[in-house]
This record gives structure tokens, C-alpha cells and sequence, in this order.
DNA sequence: TCTGGGGTCCTAGGACCC
DNA sequence: TCTGGGGTCCTAGGACCC
């Protein structure tokens, strides 16, 4: 059997735990650069406030509504995150961080143990509660699929007390038929719209197809493993995070700027700030890169015609994650990019063809002070260290610094209703007395 | 005026190589 | 001048997820 355990309005509950006054109150807290909603409390939801909504489309809503909106604060939803996964990852066998606010949870076995599943899961809901204030509901089935299925109707109906397991087929069966095909995990829009114009509109529907119809109608042998999930076959194993953390095959940093930019002095200093950021990430997963992509983007709301988007994307021939080198690299593959009397909005960073540091960087036989990389390693190593203690970007690039006299470099974006990071950073912590 | 960011997997066409 | 297929790399984009 699977859990799937998800938190609820994660930003918001993060928020609520350390502002209690926010308790009732409908509550909404925004993407980067304040552009529009991530995650809104009950009460938001019901005032009609839709997810992904633009703040700008808010606004009229929010001046008959006393709604409370916040920025969102990363810091603080990673470190609360963290408590939430360590937690469960010492309460269950084996766990799978999905996403920051949802884990899976592999409980073969424990039904011998704990019985029935469902105090289980109810011990868990309480214990998190209890640990980090942060509400949470449990789906419990024989595959990932079902469980996501059960998460969804436990959040749905408050009469379950934020607890179903489907454990029996009847269980199953009831569950299949009350799930629109469209909340099914893996449907999206397009597969959604097409089931429902062949007529099949529950997830009971979609698990009485044949296998050869899955894969003709639903994208090959993905489709295929999702109707077996849904009849109960498990098809998707527990990917487990084993120390708590997930190592992810790409990693990326990119930004909306806070205003358009056309300058490439203005480009190179937000490129060079996401690499230094992505390149954190990378040394922070113990891997170093062989691919560097970097792209930037014009208004894709605008007039201009598409594309709106250029990357290119360089192989290196030596894996790294040394900051400096990767940013120099960034630079030179901006300069590609860039053109002359355009005006871009965003630009990222994206970091792939990943591998551990080989056991060439040691050097067993060498003077380890003597090579370079062991240099640049040590300097990297120094750099995380401060920027941990200190605070994020702390060291920084120097192409990544704001210029003289001005506060903020050009590409930062705006945060106007940010709270504090209580829990991370020492400037912002409790004042008590 | 103002519309997020970080992932996974897959496909397709052109360039280039053998 | 005609003749072929397989493979990789790069860019772009689409589908899905949170």
C-alpha cells in the first residue's frame, strides 16, 4: 500500500503557522514578482479567488474583500518543508519527496502492525500537525494513483477527517466513480477534454478501458500504466529520497525581471546571478554539469509575434559546478542570444548531464593544495559556507552586484508584501521580551 | 502599468557525421 | 548525376505534474 500525504494550502499554512492571526481570514500568497496567486486559504478560495489568477485581475475583488496578501517567502516554505518530510521520513519505511508539500510514503507491510491504516494515517496528520502546525490529508491505496485518488476526496470531503484508504475493492469502486476523469492524476486538459468528448467521464470509465485503447488514446505506454494504476496494478514505484533530499536530474533558476531590460550589461548581471544560484544547487546535491543552457525571453503577452524565447545550449567538456567557470561559460552563450534594440522580460539558467565529481578531482597522488580544481572546489566549499551563515548571496559575483548608488540591481524583482523569513535568517528571527 | 517557477518525459526537424 | 540509412546533437515546443 501507498500514502500520499499532501499538505494543505501549503504557502498559506506555512504563513498561518507563524501569523495565527491569519486563522479564518482569507489569505493569498503570490508568485515571484508579486504576478499572480499560488496558494489561497478556504476562505479565499470561496470568496472566488482562482488559482494562477494575475494579481492585477485581483484587484477590483480585493478592494470589497479585506483579503490579506502575501509575497512569497521560499526560505521559510523549504525549511518548513523539511521539518514536514523529516518527520514522516521517521515515521514510515520508506518515503518519496513528490513536491515540496506532498510525499509518498511506501507502507508495505505495516498493515500487519498498525491496524487498521487509517489511525495510521490519522497518527501522522496529528504528529505533523502538532510538529509544524501545518494541516495535512492522507490518500491510502494499492497504487501511487489510487492514493493520489483517495488524497483528493479525503480533501474533498470533510466527513472523512482528512483520511481515506481505499483497501478493498468495493472501497475502490465506490471511489473510481465519484472522481471526475479530469482530476485523475496524469489527465491534464487536453486528455481531459478528449475523454469527455468520447463520453467517458469518471475515473471508473477511464479504468474499464483495454490496455491497446489506453496507448492509442492516451500517449503510448504512459496512458497505458495509468489505466492499470487506476484498476490497482502498480506501475510507478516509490522513487525513495534517502537522506531526505531529491536528486534531480536538471536544475534550473530563472526569473521574470522586475522591469524590461534591453542593456546586456543589465542581462549579464541577472545571468550571472542565476547561475551563481543554480550552480549553489548543484553543489548542494553533490553533482557537477556537463550541459549549461541559457535562455531569454521578450513579453509573451505582448505584440511581439512568437518566438518569444531563444536558448542555446553549450556541452562542456569537463563536468563542474564551480561558480565562476559556469557563470563564464552563461556569458559567453548569452552574447549568442542577446540582440541589440529588443526588450527582454525573463532569463534563466538551466543546469543538465549531470555526475557525481569523478574520483579524478582527488588526485590521490598530488599535493592536494596543488590542483586547481581541488582549489576551485575549496573556494566553492568556503562560499556555501558563508552565504549559509550569512545569508544568501552574501559572496556574490561581482557582475551579479547592483551598480554604484543604486539599491537593488536592475533585474530584481518586486516583493512588496513579503514577510519575515522567521526561520531561516538571523535578522529575522522572533523578538521575544 | 501589472500575467511564476521548477520539474519530467516526449516529439520533430535540421545539421552533421558515418 | 543517380543512389540510403542510422545515429547524435541542438533547438523548439507540447503534454503533464507541483
Amino acid at each position: 500500500m501507498y500514502a500520499l500525504v499532501d499538505c494543505n494550502n501549503f504557502y498559506v499554512s506555512c504563513e498561518r503557522a507563524f501569523q495565527p492571526r491569519l486563522e479564518g481570514l482569507p489569505v493569498v500568497v503570490l508568485s515571484n514578482n508579486d504576478g499572480c496567486v499560488i496558494s489561497r486559504s478556504a476562505e479565499a478560495k470561496a470568496l472566488g479567488i482562482a488559482m494562477g489568477a494575475p494579481m492585477f485581475q485581483l484587484r477590483p475583488l480585493l478592494e470589497q474583500h479585506p483579503v490579506r496578501v502575501l509575497s512569497s517567502n521560499y526560505a521559510l516554505y523549504g525549511d518548513m518543508s523539511r521539518r514536514v518530510m523529516a518527520y514522516l521520513a521517521s515515521a514510515a519505511p520508506e518515503v518519496e519527496i513528490y513536491s515540496i508539500d506532498e510525499a509518498f510514503l511506501n507502507l508495505h507491510g505495516l498493515a500487519r502492525f498498525f491496524s487498521p491504516l487509517a489511525a495510521y494515517a490519522q497518527g501522522l496528520r496529528a504528529e505533523v500537525q502538532r510538529r509544524t502546525h501545518i494541516p495535512t490529508c492522507i490518500g491510502v491505496a494499492p497504487t501511487k494513483t489510487l492514493a493520489k485518488l483517495a488524497n483528493r476526496l479525503a480533501k474533498k470531503y470533510p466527513s472523512l477527517d482528512g483520511v481515506l484508504v481505499l483497501d478493498s475493492p468495493a472501497r475502490i469502486r465506490r471511489a473510481l466513480a465519484q472522481v471526475p476523469v479530469a482530476d485523475v492524476w496524469g489527465v491534464g486538459r487536453q486528455y481531459a477534454a478528449k475523454l469527455q468528448g468520447l463520453g467517458l467521464a469518471t475515473a471508473a470509465d477511464l479504468a474499464r478501458c483495454s490496455d491497446a485503447w489506453a496507448r492509442q488514446h492516451l500517449g503510448g505506454v504512459v496512458g497505458a500504466r495509468l489505466v492499470r494504476e487506476l484498476q490497482g496494478f502498480p506501475c510507478h514505484q516509490l522513487a525513495s529520497s534517502e537522506d531526505g533530499t531529491l536528486a534531480r536530474q536538471s536544475l534550473a533558476h530563472t526569473r521574470t525581471f522586475g522591469r524590461p531590460l534591453s542593456r546586456l550589461d543589465d542581462l549579464r548581471g541577472a545571468v550571472a546571478a542565476f547561475t551563481s544560484r543554480a550552480a549553489e544547487k548543484l553543489r548542494a546535491q553533490g553533482s557537477v554539469a556537463h550541459v549549461l543552457t541559457v535562455f531569454i525571453s521578450q513579453n509573451r503577452f505582448g505584440p511581439n509575434p512568437p518566438p518569444h524565447t531563444r536558448s542555446a545550449q553549450l556541452t562542456l567538456p569537463t563536468g563542474t559546478s564551480h561558480t565562476p567557470e559556469l557563470a563564464g561559460h552563461a556569458h559567453a552563450v548569452l552574447a549568442r542570444l542577446w540582440q541589440a534594440g529588443r526588450t527582454y522580460t525573463k532569463a534563466g539558467v538551466i543546469l543538465d548531464g549531470f555526475e557525481r565529481p569523478g574520483p579524478a578531482q582527488l588526485h590521490l597522488f598530488a599535493p592536494p593544495a596543488a590542483t586547481p580544481r581541488l582549489q576551485a572546489a575549496a573556494l566553492m566549499q568556503q562560499l556555501d559556507r558563508l552565504n549559509a551563515r550569512y545569508g544568501a548571496a552574501t559572496v556574490q559575483l561581482a557582475a551579479a552586484l547592483p551598480a554604484k548608488n543604486q539599491p537593488a540591481p536592475p533585474w530584481q524583482g518586486q516583493h512588496q508584501h513579503r514577510t519575515p523569513a522567521r526561520t531561516t535568517s538571523w535578522d529575522e528571527l522572533w523578538e521575544i521580551g
